[in-house]
DNA sequence: CTGTTAGCGCATTCAC
DNA sequence: GTGAATGCGCTAACAG
């Protein structure tokens, strides 16, 4: 293959190269930009040297001099174990590299310190933009506008104060939809079961759930809420929590899929009877045969409107970029049913 | 919050501080540097006006000035939406994020020249090194030693020809041990369904799933075995097409995890007697209440250590780095069985 | 304690 | 066609 360069230590520079082909540093930049007015005995020297040191273009150096950025785009993301934030990061790599961009990858645990240390240092490695799905309610260090100046897109949860671009589920309508359905099969006590009322996503579904209740006529049960599940074992055990009242409800909501998979868990043994429904379609949703209402979304499209309003953003004029109105894009839901044949 | 600095619109540099503060550059540089060489005063004046102008360092000029690399590593992965994967780069992130690295994400699809494209792209950008999972089975382009002069870890699947570092999982093994496992409940006819022989995790199970029949004096038996399947529909597919023989097997090895969906789906309609077993764990696979056997392990411990040896070389000594031994690290398998009780 | 000089790797002038 | 000079933003190594 690679006739055996001498393998470099040091990755060789262009004035290597020009060394090499006995031109100066010049002539090695025309070439490598496919400028015309280079002679074709010093292209080929140079290509040749180019092979035989294997040189590569410091994009970093380039940049610096071209007073561009660094053509990264930074993604923070708060749990990529999440298929939900794996699939928003796929949509948005994707929509990145056809506009020739990279994208560096940081992951918050839910941490909103550990956001802002990571929102930091993107900036300071001059990253050309930024996608976050912020993990805390302070959007402050986020704001385009304050100092830093980077294009921020947020993901799923929308800004608090500052105004900035986001890209977030229709999670109202979804979570209304899906209720709805259950009190149209006839369900009258409906359960709940979601993330802490600090999630703004999961507020906005319990607020989908609550309207649609009002809107049939039924009264929103507080017994039957439970909110503070944040994982698959927390939501199986508030699940038999309700299914272990005197009057359970006959069908649950479940305002995301940590929910419903432990919710699924709980009814299978306690009250296999019982009607499903939640936020998150899943893989094997319909192997399980429950009857299941899912709302479902598309996360990779998700991903791919954010980097495209990034993307917009940043091939707007440098000096008007941040002037652009403040954008909001919703995706929309779809209510699948499973297992209702 | 921040008092309503001008918005730069051009990032502020360090000489714009200096002139805001009437102090040579060479005081700022030290300020931020916490050097102890500077008046009180000086600080103070500095560090108001890197607050007034929203200052931030270009980490990218310092970096190439340091003559160091980007502090960034690439993650070439070949296909996100995939659990493993983003498992996988999330271990890879906080291992990363622990030595101070950052991650530059690549999604390649399982195309290979996109993946040299990728590769080439990373170096250029003077990352310190690459976590790659290859696509095609050609290498020549990931040999640290070639022109680039990166180093490399592969995961998931071994170097093909060049002297790589890699991480792998335990395929044959795990195959191995399920099949046995399905011997050892009674099964003579056991069915295999799975990628192509070109994936060579694949076909490293596939020879675990034979040899483990090969101890058990049974034969091969090539009616049974379907290995063109990618996605879950055609796992489905052939799986029907096995239990629709005279004689169908009575037991299937699945060899990852979309074939294993496929085939449950297929056995719950034709023959929901039939003993499944599969490589790759999933969410759900307790409460499906089918019998399965599944090949676990820790995609998440995978990436982990593949930017443990990564960046075990990066922090060798520059010109002996790509001289180390190359290692192989396998991390092992547990077979997991659900809904047997 | 502080400023000046020089240069990381590259590309845009402007000369020849 | 080609090359020399200059500077992107930053910081070591020297002066002062």
């Amino acid at each position: 293959m690679d006739e055996g360069g001498p393998a470099p230590r040091r990755p060789a520079t262009m004035r290597d190269v020009a060394e090499y082909a006995s031109v100066s540093p010049m002539t090695v930049s025309r070439v490598l930009h496919d400028d015309p007015r280079v002679s074709p005995v010093n292209r080929e020297r140079v290509l040749a040297a180019v092979k035989a040191l294997g040189y590569r273009r410091n994009e970093v150096a380039r940049n610096l001099r071209l007073g561009r950025t660094s053509g990264l785009i930074g993604l923070v993301v708060t749990n990529l174990a999440n298929p939900f934030y794996s699939q928003f990061a796929l949509g948005v790599e994707s929509v990145a590299g056809e506009n020739d961009l990279k994208v560096v990858l940081a992951n918050t645990d839910e941490d909103a310190e550990r956001e802002r240390q990571l929102v930091k240092e993107l900036i300071a490695r001059r990253v050309d933009g930024m996608i976050v799905v912020p993990a805390g309610s302070d959007h402050a260090h986020l704001d385009p506008k304050a100092a830093g100046s980077v294009p921020v897109v947020l993901g799923a949860r929308p800004p608090a104060g500052p105004e900035i671009d986001s890209v977030l589920v229709d999670d109202f309508g979804g979570a209304r939809e899906a209720t709805a359905a259950l009190v149209a099969a006839g369900h009258t006590r409906v359960g709940f079961l979601g993330l802490p009322p600090s999630v703004w996503t999961s507020a906005e579904r319990f607020r989908g759930f609550c309207v649609a209740l009002e809107e049939a006529g039924l009264p929103l049960d507080e017994r039957y809420v439970r909110r503070q599940q944040r994982t698959i074992p927390a939501a199986e055990e508030a699940a038999r929590d309700l299914l272990r009242l005197r009057r359970p409800p006959t069908a649950l909501f479940c305002a995301n899929s940590r929910n419903t998979l432990g919710a699924i868990r709980a009814t299978r043994q306690l009250a296999p009877e019982t009607t499903l429904a939640g936020f998150d379609d899943f893989e094997l949703a319909d192997v399980l045969g429950v009857p299941l209402i899912v709302v479902a979304y598309d996360p990779r499209e998700l991903g791919r409107q954010a980097a495209g309003l990034l993307v917009q953003r940043l091939s707007a004029p440098a000096d008007r970029a941040l002037d652009l109105l403040t954008r909001r894009i919703v995706v929309p839901t779809k209510v699948v049913r499973y297992g209702m044949s």
